[in-house]
DNA sequence: CGCTGATCTGACCGATCGGTCAGGGTCTGA
DNA sequence: TCAGACCCTGACCGATCGGTCAGATCAGCG
């Protein structure tokens, strides 16, 4: 039953989320990944349905979060919704930066994909919160201009500590957030 | 000399730019562009010297503003280059929001081309200028997510107004940016 | 021993990519 | 009328992509 063998399949998750933040997602190939494992390409798309299968296993820890924020949220109205929103997404942001980097620059892409599709509905609810009003353009340009901002770039901080980022992030979003009333 | 034809040039840089906002540049092949104007892709590259050489050529305006605004903040200090740099980075990117919006998630591949090898040592310039100061890792990140933040969206602004957008921007940026001493 | 199932390989597939090339219209100025 | 510049085409190229497939290897088991 227990191989002595060392985990091929973990290995490809591995290699791959190395691959994937180097060069992008589709700027990866099945041979790159082999390649870094030391194994044949036939041998990484036998542990895995699809390229695509490697990249859904490497961010389902990310989902769950992100889905579990999206019920507390809708748990809440206004001002609450905001902030709950908001600390909610910048703890998400500094636990997962690591895997939230490998999609830096093909969120539009992927996001289109229909094992993605719900992620996409989700973030649109998460503007609506952090941005607070409903009527105001200039809130609704804060909020998005915030999550693609720290989205994109919070892959970049690996060498920052967790609470000194989670901190900066927090701080900023108060800052760049319209109150609500 | 004055050929009746039309600009095939011209109809080439259209489609394309319609096709890499909607696909991306790297979605978008040199076949995609040539269905859409109507021609051959040989004719495409008769054009152009190759798939860059059209991106260039549609990001050549704004290219040359950034560059100007580089100039600009750097005969400042301090807290004027940080105010030089977020009116002018606000207003580039109003200016030139569905240019910027073609990179859209290619930012980190296309500029370690060659042709836009002098546009990341800009935004490092860029960046620094917006932070302040330079010890506080937290006034850099601010500088970063608002600048990454703001290249990500604006080409999705292409419905608002200019002065409403430049407006909202620099306001976001006032209230995000660190104030320096 | 022979069998089975898990693991893995190399060879191969069709599609698509960016790009090249020879040649053929078409218009212009001499 | 004709040379030549200009514009464009279809056929083709080598490379690479994600993915398939038949079969080799090997450990564990009855």
């Amino acid at each position: 039953m227990a191989r002595m063998v060392p985990e091929t399949h973990d290995e490809i998750l591995v290699a791959a989320a190395r691959r994937f933040a180097a060069t992008g997602y589709r700027g990866t190939s099945l041979q790159d990944i082999a390649r870094e494992v030391g194994c044949s390409k036939a041998a990484v798309l036998y542990h895995f349905a699809n390229k695509e299968a490697i990249l859904t296993e490497l961010m389902a820890p990310a989902i769950d979060v992100l889905q579990a924020l999206d019920h507390r949220i809708s748990a809440h109205r206004g001002a609450a919704a905001q902030q709950v929103a908001a600390e909610g997404f910048v703890d998400l942001a500094v636990r997962f930066r690591r895997e939230i980097a490998l999609l830096r620059g093909e969120f539009p892409e992927l996001l289109q994909q229909p094992a993605f599709a719900h992620i996409q509905r989700i973030s649109e609810r998460l503007v609506d919160a952090l941005a607070g009003h409903p009527g105001r353009p200039a809130a609704r340009i804060a909020a998005l201009v915030l999550l693609a901002g720290i989205s994109e770039t919070c892959g970049e901080f690996a060498d920052v500590a967790d609470e000194e980022l989670r901190a900066a992030l927090l701080a900023l979003a108060r800052r760049a957030l319209e109150p609500v009333d």
